[in-house]
Formats: C-alpha cells, structure tokens, sequence
RNA sequence: GUGGCCGUAGCUCAAUGGUAGAGCUCCAGAUUGUGAUUCUGGCUGUUGCGGGUUCGAGUCCCGUCGGCCACCCCA
C-alpha cells in the first residue's frame, strides 16, 4: 500500500523540515503582530461555488456525508475566513491582523510543488483600506522569506495593482465584461509567446505590450515602494505590472514571491479583495480587506536548493532534535540506579535516553553520538559514583550519583 | 482531464532478448567498559502490477497504476 498520489508521509526528517517552516511562520507572523485562528478542514461544498463558480468542484476534494451534505476538503482558507469574520465581526477591534497555518486541498493531477495537499501560511489585515495595509502585508512577506535566510539574490516580490489596468481598459473603452478576459490575457502573457497574447488582446495589444515593455508604473505602486524603502525593504520588491494573479476577487494591490532563478512555482501571492467579504456574506457585512498565501512545498524546495538556507534549516533542526543526556548502562546491575536518575532528570526538563535492552558499551556510545547528546553519564563498576563524558571534548570526570543536576546545568548552558 | 518521457534492493543506479548486480544505508561481528576511520559477514527484489510476443522478457508489444514534464488550472 501506498499513499494516494499527491499526499506525503512525513517520516521524521520531513516532519522536522515541516515543523521548521512553521516554528518560522509563526515566529515572523507574531512579531509583525498578527494573531493565529483557523476554522474547519471540511466545509459545505457551497462556500466554495459561492464564490468560484460551479467550475471549481472538478479541482475540489469533495463527497457527499452521511447526512446527505455536500461537503469539500478546503481548497483555500479565504472563504472560511469570510464567511468567520462576518459571523464574528463586531467581536474585534479593527483591523484584524490574523495568520493561519491550514492544510489545504485540491483534486488535481499532481507536478513538482503542486501536490493534492498542502500547508498554506495565510495572513489578512481586515478592515484597513489604508495603502499602508497593504505595505505591512508585503513586508510580512519579504520578512517571512527573510526569516528562512533567504536575500534579495535568492527571493524577489513582483507587485502590481488590479486598479492600474481597470483604469486602462476603461480609457481604452473596453466593456466591462471583457475585462476578465484581457487581465487573464496579461496574466499569461509571460508565460506564452507574444504572438498569442496579442490575438487574446486584439486591438488593446499594443498599448498592453507598451506598459509591460516599459518600466509600467503607477502612483499608488510608487507609494508602496516608497514605504518599503522607509523599512529597508525594497531591493525585495520590483514593480511589475504583468502580475495580474487569476483570481477574479482582486481588487486592488496583488503581488507574487518568486525565487529569482525563476526555476520554481511562485513562492506566495496575494493581493487586496475589497470586495469579497460583502459577497461571501450575502452583503451583511462590508469590509475592506488584503491577504496572502506561502505553501510549504514550493518553499521547501527552494530551501533545499539554496544551501545558506538549507545550512540554516538543519541547524535549527539539529537544535530542536538533539539529546541533552544519553544515558549508557555499562552494568546492567545498575540499570535500575540509572532508571531513578534518568526520571529525576526528565523531570527536570533534560532531554534524556538511554538503551531499553542491554547493549555493548562502545554501542552505546555510538548511539549517543548519533542522537547528538552533549553528555553521556555511565552507569557501571564506579558506583555509587558515575562517569560523565562531554562528547563534544571528550573530557570524562568521576562523581557522586548524588545532586548531579547543577553539574548539569553548568555543561548544558556552555557554548555548543 | 489531455499529451510526451520514465518505473530494477530502503536510497542512487548498472545489466546486447540469454543465470538480476554494485555503491550507500541498515543489522551483526573484529579478546574485558568509550564515539572516527578501516576490515569481515549478513538482510531485502514476485525488475510497479496484469496480460501478450518469444525456446527464453528487466529488455519488445498492450493495458493498468505510480512518478516527472508540458497543457488545463492556479486557491
């Protein structure tokens, strides 16, 4: 047996990579003061066609319950959120400031940094229409890639504005309903040869390729930038009006996080979805709001692939796993002497091990190496005194069983 | 969902249509209770699965499942 295509077993190595990228999410995300939430994995099938259309339960992981509901695995954290802040919205003080960590699903066939699941960071500022939201939330994101030691060379910020182009197609005189379409033009123009994107955009082809081909630019995009430059930020960002983003909810700013190799899927995007909440919630409730989302898998890969990064990663990985003590039972007649201590200093919050069933000595001590404990105490001959070892010096020194746990925290705060 | 390429040990990969192998990992040893290196030995395969062609298939053909890539879509 097997897992389902596009789902991952996190054997211990993933499950520390994964919990890494989390520990840095959260850490990032509080400090920029944004508060964690997060709602259901399954939702009503409903809350999804309600604002995708009825197209999107073909990428959907969705069934029909018990009670006849039907019901979907979140492909995205946006509409719960909606749907959570109108239900809840005179609860708080505004704006909200909240970040969620949700797996998030997709029946789709899988490729490198797609799969059928995923971890999403997401964060929102909700209730600010203030440009300076919008710039908080970039910074998060620059901030966030930061944090995995990431720098200007490795990561970019591609930001653009919806409204640029709406204003655009409005001097060009085009219908709004062909506004779809044209930014969904933009969207692929990058990614396809120019000659097809000219016959999706006809006649608005070639003032379109003059703003892509020009250093394209806006006030309200100038204004962004200036802010991040106030925060030391902008060799992170570039302004760049071919990033429309698919969604047709944006309303305003959206940006897109690439690797600057540009050999991976975009690392996180988002923008600001004025408009949503009201439409979510049937219009019973009206705020303005901006978001975006990192998945784990593209990020993952990037920091496998950058070895600052990835250096950084099984340093902190290697922090969080590594023993404080093993434990080696030279004697087994004095396995239930170290038992006592074993417990006494786990109670104490040292992270300890030892052998569950007899083992040579030199064994022993090969393990200890490997689960990367700083100290080895033996149990043997000595009684009723123990023999520590530092293994990183290899310094051994006699003492009484007895009170061992100052000696302890003298070695333990020593420099690693 | 469509198309192309691929699928051999836990991992990385060999094997002209003719007896399925190597390295790494893992496990066990190398005279009494100390981590590395080294040395010795050992384990794991219905060659993804199922059919077909052939005296004989890991190898060729078909199907299927899985992976990668490009579309589609992008939350």
């Amino acid at each position: 047996m097997q897992s389902l295509p596009g789902f991952r077993d996190f054997v211990p190595k993933e499950c520390a990579a994964r919990n890494y990228i989390f520990h840095r999410w959260r850490e990032v995300a509080r400090r920029y003061g944004f508060v964690e939430w997060d709602g259901p994995v399954l939702e009503p099938t409903d809350l999804y066609t309600k604002k995708s259309g009825p197209e999107i339960v073909t990428q959907l992981f969705n069934f029909t319950d018990k009670g006849e509901r039907e019901v979907a695995m979140r492909p995205e954290l946006t509409p719960t959120l909606a749907r959570v802040v109108a239900a809840h919205e005179r609860e708080f003080k505004k704006p909200l400031k909240w970040f969620s960590i949700p797996q998030c699903f997709r029946y789709e066939k899988q490729q490198r940094g797609r799969l059928r699941e995923h971890y999403q960071f997401n964060a929102d500022i909700i209730g600010e229409s203030a440009l300076e939201a919008d710039v908080e939330l970039i910074a998060l994101c620059v901030d966030l890639l930061r944090a995995f030691g990431f720098t200007a060379e490795d990561v970019v910020v591609r930001i653009s504005d919806r409204e640029f182009w709406i204003d655009f197609l409005r001097a060009q005189n085009v219908p709004e309903e062909k506004w779809e379409e044209v930014l969904q033009a933009i969207d692929k123009s990058e990614r396809e040869p120019r000659e097809k994107t000219a016959a999706r955009l006809g006649s608005l082809a070639e003032p379109t390729f003059k703003i892509l081909d020009g250093t394209g630019t806006s006030e309200k995009l100038e204004q962004v930038v200036a802010a991040l430059r106030n925060r030391g930020l902008t060799e992170f960002v570039k302004i760049d009006l071919g990033i429309v983003r698919g969604l047709a909810y944006y309303s305003g700013v959206v940006f897109e996080a690439f690797d600057r190799g540009g050999k991976l899927r975009a690392l996180a995007g988002g923008g600001r979805y004025d408009n949503l909440i009201q439409q979510l919630s049937d219009g019973a409730v009206s705020l303005p709001a901006i978001g975006f989302a990192m998945g784990d898998v593209v990020l993952g890969e990037l920091i496998a692939e950058q070895p600052a990064a990835k250096a950084k990663m099984e340093e902190a990985i290697a922090a969080q796993q590594n023993l404080d003590i093993y434990v080696v039972i030279a004697k087994e007649e004095r396995r239930a002497d170290a038992l006592a201590q074993i417990q006494a200093l786990r109670d104490r919050g040292y992270r300890v091990d030892f052998p569950l069933t007899p083992a040579k000595v030199g064994k022993q001590f090969q393990t200890a190496e490997q689960l990367g404990a700083r100290i080895a105490i033996l149990f043997g001959d000595e009684w009723p005194q123990v023999k520590l070892k530092d293994l990183r010096t290899g310094e051994q020194s006699l003492l009484p069983h007895e009170g061992l746990s100052a000696r302890f925290a003298a070695l333990l705060s020593s420099p690693a």
